[in-house]
DNA sequence: GGCAAACTTGCGCAATGGGCAACTTAGGTG
DNA sequence: CACCTAAGTTGCCCATTGCGCAAGTTTGCC
């Protein structure tokens, strides 16, 4: 039915989910529960982003998603604290990649350089993503609340990343926080340009292209 | 009661109101109505300002604040779409003050230049919020919702100055847009560190340090 | 004075988030 | 395998919220 149902989603649900709502809460990482639980959430986001993309924001109750996903409005409360998170279900998932993957670099690379490891190795994570989905994200985009949840996301990685590079030597405070929000801009701005001219250019090359702008201020 | 009331407020409401909802329906500058509207809508926010400083975003219902301010819950709604925008009613006449001032820079100057001026020329502004103020917005910044509706702002003030600085004559188009944002994450990013080290150094300079780093990539 | 537009208010309604308690189920234990 | 416990699901309930609607009320202007 629909050729790219979790198009927007994390690829492969990454693990992690560990206790319904937030608190974690030990679970046999394999265990028919634990599975369980990572299906019903995927199952929700992908019914909320089918339902938001044809029916627009306004126009989809949590209660029309938790149905189209077979759980109860209730239970929708357990894993989403309303249809904005559920949607970016898959982009905190990617934050989690994104974090994960710039914690592993090497301790001695400077800020910089692992942050331009790390976008290098996650290249075909993002740029895998393939046409028809700058169409729906420009759709979701109309959806101000949305905008404002991805607002929250983005926040929650700035003080990771700003602590990731305090950690790597980043000083004083203030450059640390400011190469931190820099380098989520570049990628926020990549984005946006990315879903305007349509995929044209692969995302991974826009988001070097701005990393390369802002290089002179912040290379060491 | 309060000792600065409207701390977190535009110090002298920047008039534009013209439409107790937004849309601009032609009124007298100096009418009765149009007083009557604003000191509304300054009431209100005061109230919300007040009640939630003391009993936290979550404690204080739009009820309790439309009651502080003498109107109707109704009423509320008709002047904010909710206790968060009704809080940073300062944050938007700030952000309203910014535009109008860059706006009004010699179309010759280039956005960095521009970006500058309006910065120099807006240090009294922004520099005049006293001690107690950073105190305050520790308090209000602990809510993770008004750091979100923050971002509507911030997403708005993008939008904008992107344009502008496009008028200016930045290009490509993700450059204008790297710019604008880059920009914008200097002024946040030394928002936060004042905030945190109390307003030991004044807001003013702390920006200026910040776009001082991000001279190298920018300035032409 | 008197009219029209603008604003306020109360009422109602659907949606929402979340607490609570009963029920169901997965996972480990003797 | 029977059994127990912790985790998850669900229904019920309620306070809050955003908004449409239709009177009232006030302001601005001829």
């Amino acid at each position: 039915m629909d050729p790219q149902p979790s198009a927007l989603s994390s690829g492969a649900p990454t693990g992690m989910s560990t206790g319904v709502r937030g608190g974690a809460s030990g679970g046999a990482p394999g265990g028919l529960r634990e599975r369980k639980k990572i299906a019903t959430r995927q199952a929700l986001h992908e019914a909320a982003l089918r339902l938001v993309l044809r029916d627009g924001l306004a126009g989809v109750t949590v209660e029309a998603i938790a149905d189209a996903a077979d759980v109860s409005r209730r239970t929708f409360s357990n894993y989403f604290s309303g249809k904005e998170e559920a949607l970016l279900y898959g982009d905190r998932a990617r934050m989690r990649d994104f974090l994960d993957t710039i914690r592993s670099r090497p301790a001695a690379e400077t800020p910089w350089t692992a942050m331009r490891e790390t976008m290098r190795s996650l290249r075909d994570t993002f740029g895998a993503r393939g046409p028809g989905v700058t169409a729906q994200l420009r759709v979701l985009r109309k959806q101000p609340s949305l905008i404002v949840s991805q607002g929250a996301i983005f926040a929650e990685l700035e003080r990771e990343l700003t602590a990731e590079f305090v950690a790597r030597g980043a000083t004083p405070a203030l450059r640390a926080h400011l190469l931190a929000g820099t380098c989520l801009t570049a990628v926020r701005v990549a984005t946006a340009q990315w879903i305007e001219e349509d995929g044209a250019t692969p995302l991974p090359d826009l988001v070097d292209e701005a990393l390369h702008i802002l290089r002179p201020a912040f290379d060491d």
